[in-house]
RNA sequence: GGGACUGUAGUUCAAUUGGUUAGAGCACCGCCCUGUCACGGCGGAAGUUGCGGGUUCGAGCCCCGUCAGUCCCGCCA
């Protein structure tokens, strides 16, 4: 007798007896037939009562939904109608019971409803509490299915494919500066001392080049104290890689062949390759961002050259003062985007005010190439302006212009946000569309304003472009991230491996050569040894399963996630501790709780 | 640190805009029917309207506070 999963029944078991173990969905009485349909974590088999047995045999409450832990020992038969339950997957077959088996009771009644999909709608606090339950769910318990696969496809691919050595890194470690704020853990064997979680495992994987592992990867929990988004989880999995002596382009076609391998095995999808490449330059111009969302257009046009010396100060003092002005067309914008909308007060203009905008200017094409606007821009630009605005942004009838104008930075900002919004209500996002593609040449540095000084942009052990060498204030960096339907999945780089190189870097940042050696001495003392060139990449594991899944949110990619104000509803966590165990890792309590 | 939204039976929602006994679907319990499969029929139980205060003759609804969840800004090399 073979123990099977419900799921996994089919024609080819007909005839066999079988043990099913799961739960209870639903138990019926019709015409003295038991019908139960039983669940596990592969689907649904439906069970059914010998007919030659009495409804005694069957030892589970009448007529209800219930769900009991039970085990079934049973012939698997042909099912006699055609009206077949699409639930079930085993489609043609059933099995006709000998015996059941209570092996457990649930409590009711439940939380919410397991077993239908108006349990979707649950609040979500409660699907967290019940987190158990809630992964009973198709669509949850799915979810984690696709993870293990995603996860499975990478090992297959990295290690039996391509080479890799999977290495662990520790958990507990040096608190790094730059970057996030990071979890701190005292310790008690050295008093006044933490280690702190790592925010990824950047310097180890460089490290282990110089180890000569020369093909890294780690699927890697991180950390990060920050604030939660829908997308960001203050503990999350990276996949992490990296690499010795490739180039980065040698790196970025072995990743768009993981990348192909991911969707191939997943969804079954061939993705066309090469993916489109963008400089960073390029996707800030075309779409104010650096992670632009390509399943629509919507692209950004530069008015600057048009408005420099116009009538209308806000455009032309913009310029002036080095900054741009730039116009989001709108193709039916007239039709979908109300004044009221695009005016003080309306969601647009406040849209556009929270990203920094001071204002929001627009232009109407009606029928005829027709402008209609608002008195400073027709007022302040002439005809000929006019004109030349509608060739740039190739606008016809219909179009809506919207206009941000200031330095180039908010500008990108606010029109990035408005290219968004109006994207989705407009209806131009295509969630079954996948678009894949690479950003390329980042700057090294952004200029910090708060602390007066530059940062690194991607981290400080990036490597510039040989021939920007001279200058690193303006050169690009040889980083790269992948954009998956607007949302950053990966980011990587080559690494800087010389010492001199290094040092420069640095100093640009701000890092004298004392500071940097306290700080990262031990990478810099490791370097000295034989470095190889090397370069890796790092993706957000829980985001590319969430975009997989089609889910909204990165819980829903994650069994235990935390809440916004970084809780665990199911654990209680994080909780008030034993004075005694403050006293023990030398952690005075100085915070009065409630109670 | 800031802005917005939400909180009403187990659950998802409603409650004519401050008015009498807070309703419905699903779930739950009981009876009936029935190779059912979102089965069907009849009946039943189920509520400190998140919590605390205030305004009012009267609060689920208005005000203040608080707790929780979600979305966003800041933050996230």
């Amino acid at each position: 007798m073979r123990t099977h999963y419900c799921g996994q029944l089919r024609a080819e078991h007909i005839g066999e007896t079988v043990t099913l173990f799961g739960w209870v969905d639903r138990r019926r009485d019709h015409g003295g037939v038991i019908f139960i349909d039983l669940r596990d974590r592969s689907g649904i088999a439906q069970i059914v009562s010998d007919p030659e047995r009495t409804p005694e045999s069957y030892p589970l409450a009448d007529d209800a939904r219930n769900e009991y832990v039970i085990k079934v020992t049973g012939r698997v038969t042909q099912r006699p109608e055609e009206s077949l339950n699409p639930k079930l997957p085993t489609g043609e077959v059933e099995v006709y019971a000998d015996t059941i088996e209570i092996l457990n009771a649930v409590r009711k009644p439940l939380p919410f409803q397991v077993s239908t999909a108006e349990a979707d709608g649950v609040r979500e606090d409660l699907r967290l509490k019940y987190r158990y339950l809630d992964l009973r769910r198709d669509r949850m318990s799915q979810n984690l299915q696709l993870r293990h696969a995603v996860v499975k496809a990478i090992r297959r691919f990295l290690e039996d494919q391509e080479g890799f050595v999977e290495v662990e890194t520790p958990i507990l470690t040096r608190s790094t500066p730059e970057g996030a704020r990071d979890y701190l853990v005292p310790s008690r064997v050295n008093p006044g001392q933490w280690f702190a979680l790592p925010q990824s495992p950047q310097l180890f994987k460089q490290i282990l080049m110089v180890s000569g592992v020369d093909r890294y990867y780690q699927i890697a929990r991180c950390f990060r104290d920050e604030d939660l988004r829908a997308d960001r989880q203050p503990e999350f999995t990276q996949l992490d890689m990296e690499m010795s002596f490739m180039s980065q382009e040698e790196i970025i076609q072995l990743n768009e062949a993981l990348i192909c391998h991911i969707f191939k095995t997943i969804k079954g999808i061939d993705l066309p390759r090469p993916f489109p490449r963008l400089t960073y330059q390029e996707a800030m111009d075309r779409y104010g961002s650096d992670r632009p969302d390509t399943r629509y257009g919507l692209e950004l046009v530069d008015v600057s050259e048009v408005v420099k010396d116009c009538g209308f100060k806000v455009f032309s003092g913009a310029v002036k003062s080095g900054g741009i002005v730039k116009i989001l067309p709108i193709p039916g914008g007239n039709e979908a985007i109300s004044n009221v909308r695009i005016k003080p007060g309306g969601d647009l203009f406040n849209e556009a005010t929270n990203a920094g905008a001071k204002g929001l200017a627009f232009i109407r094409v009606r029928e005829g190439m027709a402008i209609d606007t608002i008195g400073a821009i027709k007022d302040n630009l002439t005809d000929e302006q006019k004109q030349e605005i509608l060739q740039l942004t190739e606008a016809k009838p219909g179009y809506l212009l919207l206009f941000g104008a200031g330095d180039t930075d908010t500008v990108n900002k606010v029109l990035d946000r408005l290219r968004q919004v109006v994207a989705k209500e407009m209806g131009l996002v295509d969630r079954d569309k996948i678009n894949l593609l690479w950003v390329t040449e980042f700057p090294m540095f952004e200029w910090n304003a708060d602390e007066q000084r530059l940062e690194a942009l991607h981290h400080p052990f990036t490597a510039p472009y040989p021939e920007d060498a001279n200058d690193l204030k303006t050169a690009r960096a040889q980083a790269y991230d992948i954009v998956y339907n607007g949302f950053e999945i990966g980011g990587g780089s080559l690494r800087i491996y010389q010492p001199d190189l290094q040092q420069r870097v640095f100093e640009t940042i701000g890092l004298d050569a004392e500071e940097a050696h306290s700080k990262f001495g031990f990478l810099l003392e490791a370097f000295e040894y034989g470095t190889p060139p090397h370069g890796g990449i790092a993706y957000g594991l829980d985001r590319l399963v969430m975009l997989l899944a089609g889910e909204d949110s990165i819980r829903d990619a994650i069994a235990f996630p935390k809440t916004q104000q970084a809780r665990c509803l199911l654990t209680e966590a994080p909780s008030t501790v034993e004075d005694m165990q403050l006293k023990e890792l030398h952690v005075a309590s100085t915070f009065k709780h409630k109670g």
